[in-house]
DNA sequence: GGCACGATGTCATCAATCTGTCATAGACGA
DNA sequence: TCGTCTATGACAGATTGATGACATCGTGCC
């Protein structure tokens, strides 16, 4: 399994170090720039899993940032950790008003911003965080690469298995097969839009069981969803 | 689509209170106790879909309370924020790493508590933090692409989605067929007038419920409305 | 090396559904 | 009543998704 990747956005050299650190240990992909601007284009190249982010940075600001990271598509999603200046009540409000999930006033320990990093990342991607997730009558355990049906053990291919745990972290949300290609293989990936439906469709035989519903559902004219039941 | 229900656990009567009126006035449906047992067996009662959970309660202690609530597998999902005496840093962890998904340290704002509680309900359940578009009896999700009746799920084509959208979005307001061709076919779209006519009426057949009046209002001469109800 | 096998991406084709237009019947207001 | 505007059923063409087949590629095994 990968792991999560963590973008952090802080411009004090010692404080962004220490970080880094300690997000490492926990296990973190770590990317740091002390640039807001910079942070952008990062997150555009790969979209990380979970942003730390300082209000106060050089280049845009802390909130232009956060704003721009949920107006393009492909980062709207991503969770964001603000670190705010201690007392600024309004700040923390428009922050989390903003979009940002969460935010951590200075000073701060640091293991009270990795548990609640942490936290996020239990709630977003559950399977990044060694947990299982669960759909319906569907589970797919990540570590141990295995998903079950109502118990029963299924065999998919490595393309399903993504495609389906990438379903079961977002369930119920439609998404384009512009969508799915970038999620489940990548975006720089040149790959023809139709082929999804083939994925789909050997997704669907993989997990068909006798007497059970067909869980992906297939939106005209807009893509795939997996039933949240 | 009904109110996200939340459910409060808190035995300072006065701070209940405030809390209660600050929830409701946010739209949530609230179950308020002061006891930690009765909390629990409220949640198995009705699963909420989110918890506010003070560390310092009567009963069963919070963190018992948040374990149990993980431990039960109705309510292994269920996210909870925890009010927290200020300063105890421990504690603080010890509670995210429980499984609660945030903790607000007392003396907090209630409006800050509230701006968490919504980050975490737009993250968790979209459809119910105002993602949903409500009108009348119905109601529509746009990124699960599903559209409900009374409960109901309808089956509309993409072009009636799209309609029904943009009616949902200006509730009452008329348009006439060339803005509801510039709105929802596009500005550069070549199509005759007339086939609105036909749309709106496959609009009606999409949406029609025996026992239920047809929204959709036909203005003569000027064009058609979604009725607000 | 050579082979078997599973995985993967593409195509061609079929079936289902959607769409825009008409012609006609019906409703409404003056 | 008349003229105007809307509702409706029918339809052919256009889209879109499902499916089976197939060539390719990499891996492990002999």
């Amino acid at each position: 399994m990968t792991s999560p990747r963590l973008l952090l956005v802080e411009d004090d050299p010692a404080l962004a170090e220490l970080l880094e650190f300690r997000f490492k240990a926990e296990g973190y992909a770590v990317t740091a720039t002390p640039d807001g601007d910079e942070a952008l284009l990062l997150a555009q190249e790969e979209v990380p899993d979970l942003v730390v982010l300082d209000w106060m940075i050089e280049g845009t600001s802390g909130i232009e940032v956060c704003r721009r990271l949920r107006r393009d598509k492909a980062t709207a999603h991503v969770p964001i950790v603000m670190l705010t200046a201690r007392g600024a009540e309004d700040d923390k409000i428009r922050g989390l008003d903003t979009g940002a999930d969460d935010y951590v006033t200075k000073p701060f320990s640091p293991r009270e911003l990795v548990a609640r990093v942490n936290a996020i990342m239990r709630r977003i991607r559950p399977a990044l965080a060694g947990e299982t997730l669960i759909v319906g009558d569907l589970s797919l355990d990540a570590t141990a690469h295995k998903v079950l049906r109502r118990g029963q053990v299924l065999g998919l291919g490595p393309t399903e298995f993504r495609l389906l745990k990438f379903f079961m972290e977002h369930p119920g949300r439609v998404f384009s097969r512009g969508q799915l290609l970038d999620a489940v293989w990548g975006t720089d990936s040149d790959i023809e839009l139709r082929t999804v439906d083939v994925h789909i469709r050997r997704l669907r035989k993989g997990i068909e069981l006798p007497g059970a519903a067909d869980p992906v559902r297939t939106v005209r004219s807009a893509g795939y969803a997996l039933e949240a039941v």
